[in-house]
DNA sequence: CCCACAAGTCGCT
DNA sequence: AGCGACTTGTGGG
């Protein structure tokens, strides 16, 4: 599998984004982690294709929209080697449109496996690109809080910024 | 109210 | 093959 994704960043008033890019879309998205954080190295001396900078263009700008709570056009994603479950889960999630939210119960009914939950649970932790598709906006059953991946303080500052109300925790 | 348990699916070891 | 993961509903103390 070669991995030659072009890394570039993208400031924000939260912080810096590593968006990372492959030849076929946006692959993945960071939080800018501040520890695990690694200075973004830009593929090598390697010029930056064209496209790219395009997709980056539009990232960057989908990002900003989002962290405002308002939604907005996307670039390509790609999903390369995800399975056809979780990409099921993620076009889900992005039909939810911003100040929405969702439950995991909800999410497994729209697929057809309505006890999957628990495997939707995990299909929304292994989403490479937070934020852009919106796993933050999903809930546990009863608008309860639940967990984050990318860390508990962004879901709660990402929905807060759209508006929604969590019952409690 | 809090704890324990089981169930469907994926990914890592 | 076994276990944890951004869960959920049920049962008991």
């Amino acid at each position: 599998m070669k991995n030659n994704l072009v890394e570039l960043p993208i400031s924000t008033r939260d912080g810096k984004f590593i968006a990372r890019y492959s030849e076929n879309g946006l692959a993945e998205l960071n939080f800018p982690n501040a520890k695990a954080f690694v200075a973004p190295k830009r593929s090598k001396g390697g010029p930056i294709p064209a496209r790219i900078k395009n997709w980056h263009r539009v990232t960057e700008t989908a990002l900003k929209k989002t962290l405002n709570g308002k939604k907005s056009k996307l670039p390509p994603l790609d999903w390369n080697g995800a399975t056809e479950f979780q990409k099921s889960v993620w076009r889900q999630m992005l039909k939810i449109s911003a100040g929405k939210t969702k439950s995991y119960g909800e999410i497994s009914i729209a697929i057809g496996k309505p006890k999957a939950v628990r495997a939707v649970g995990g299909a929304c932790g292994a989403n490479p690109i937070p934020v852009l598709v919106p796993c933050h906006r999903i809930l546990a059953a009863n608008k309860k809080l639940g967990g984050f991946s990318g860390g508990l303080d962004w879901k709660r500052k990402l929905l807060a910024t759209e508006g929604v109300k969590l019952t409690s925790a």
